[in-house]
DNA sequence: CTGTTAGCGCTTTCAT
DNA sequence: ATGAAAGCGCTAACAG
């Protein structure tokens, strides 16, 4: 089943039958209709591949996330997809485990689909890899990687308002001994959320480095990293976390060392994921929005497809504080 | 740059290009040398549209799930992606919303792009959509929708198992008014859950229809309910619930009247979620694995592509309980 | 407005 | 063991 049996049928050339489906204004209104009863009665799908081969473009967008179990990606995905198929195209995903060797898999297989752009989301990024996609022109967008290039654009996260408002919404609470969970020091975004917490207290002049406990972005390491702090000789009053994963992990060390949130600690997270608001309590939090991120994003792919270098001047997704149940003055 | 450039390059005709990147046996190893090193220095990648014209395989598989922010289906998506890759395959994947119109497109997509199979995993589904799939012949499989026929396999959850393990360690921990929080019940699968959860109290001689209480699979859903429970003159003394989503719902509201789990509540779910063993306490759950899904999904798309028929006849994942910490003896 | 035709990049007979 | 050439389904000149 293809164009030609399509043509047929309508007794048109295939020719007329592309431009039908292509919305072309030069085909006669009857004829058209002729060849749309056709297509409906043969249930005609035109093949894609065939047409990718023929105009270059594949209608594919690729997608390069760490790790779609991770609680951060799936709103992510869901957002780039609802996006990408508003506009016509599909998505292909890839999930690099935070492995280099898949991460190379993957932009392989984006090559190898040939896909019209790519957005790289994931939290690390080897530079070297890259590298087959800038020797292919494949427009480029990445999350908080800072590559510049003509085929590149960076979208970045403005991480710093968020901590911000949260050691504000702290103090005003007068909290004087805020703790701060780190995530893995070798991502930039958890350095600059560190960076961020650090300066904002010694704006305040309450900064105390006995107060930074590494984690590592996921539960247990907020649940070790928050034993440390309550063995403290003066512990803690109020907590903020790199991420969710590592608030929920100190939300749980803390009720195993038979304490309660807020009432013998405030904590705050940071992304508000799917479940910040299940935890007991609802974990007040920093939100980065994926859905912003995600059309961001597509926007940025457009705009670097179509040569529009001028609107990639400042991609920058905002963060804000969003008050739940996990903090309270004291 | 394409295989012309190769063939050039190594000083052979495309065919034989063709043949070494296939890995015809009819290529004598010094020139099939020779291409490698001209693929390699050209850094060559075939064109998989083009592959797939000819060919007519595309090597990619649809995935069709409700939601990928549903907390059930990232596993199954990334399990399912671990495996096509592992098979050279790409997947693309449709998020159905729910919604019947959603549901048509994706598998107008599916079609346009040829993918060589479709794995369907929602919760619902309505058959006149798929007629599309059988018409054209695309391998098939369902999680728990039971079509048969040429080109379909059905894969059956045995969700009586996992309930019939969580009613007996109940009852063996001497709960005696077990409740039960159902989903939807236009849902086959929640309707199983249900029934199943009915025989096994008529079979310990414990059955008290007012200790049923309707949900829908969500958080909220699980709340309202569990409050209803608690409200009756003798409420339960242990809750099954549809899914994990239903008893997280649950355990908020019996923290919110004021009560304990498990010390005067015990509580199971039903999935086990990435959150399931992050509640407070850890959820005692069933377990349906995802793993396990994925990776018998492709096996019966192998099977359907390959028309081993046979090897479709028992399609069954196994659930079991896994015990954590929301249940306890009376 | 419509048709004819030459490819897009690859695989696959069919020759040699 | 290798090459020449046809053709997968479609689009885009070009011609009329």
């Amino acid at each position: 089943m293809n164009i030609r049996e399509v043509a047929k049928r309508a007794r048109v050339s295939t020719a007329t039958v592309s431009r039908t489906i292509n919305g072309s204004d030069k085909v006669k209104p009857a004829t058209a209709a002729r060849v749309r009863k056709a297509i409906e009665e043969l249930n005609f799908l035109p093949n894609t591949h065939a047409r990718t081969l023929v105009s270059g473009k594949s209608h594919i967008l690729g997608l390069i996330i760490s790790d779609i179990t991770n609680p951060f990606f799936p709103d992510l995905v869901k957002s780039f997809e609802d996006e990408a198929v508003q506009r016509g195209k599909e998505i292909i995903i890839g999930n690099t485990d935070y492995n280099a060797k898949r991460m190379a898999g993957c932009i392989r297989r984006m090559v190898e689909r040939k896909v019209d752009g790519v957005a790289i989301m994931t939290s690390e990024s080897d530079p070297a890899l890259l590298e087959d996609l800038t020797r292919r022109n494949i427009p480029t967008v990445f999350m908080d990687t800072g590559k510049p290039g003509p085929h590149w654009a960076n979208i970045r996260v403005d991480y710093g308002q968020g901590i911000r408002e949260a050691v504000h919404h702290l103090v005003t609470l007068n909290h004087r001994r805020i703790a701060f969970i780190t995530g893995p020091m070798n991502l930039a975004s958890a350095q600059t959320r560190c960076s961020v917490f650090i300066s904002s207290l010694k704006a305040h002049g309450i900064f105390d480095s006995a107060l930074i406990e590494k984690g590592n972005h996921r539960i247990e390491g907020g649940a070790m990293a928050m034993k440390a702090l309550l063995k403290l000789p003066r512990r803690p009053t109020a907590v903020i976390a790199s991420n969710d994963l590592t608030a929920i992990g100190a939300l749980g060390a803390i009720h195993e060392m038979g304490l309660r949130v807020p009432e013998d600690i405030s904590l705050i997270g940071f992304d508000d994921i799917a479940f910040a608001h299940l935890t007991n309590p609802p974990l007040t939090t920093v939100v980065l929005s994926r859905k912003q991120l995600a059309a961001t994003a597509l926007a940025a792919l457009d705009a670097l497809m179509q040569g529009r270098r001028d609107s990639l001047a400042n991609l920058t997704i905002p963060t804000h504080l969003v008050m739940r149940s996990s903090t309270r003055a004291i």
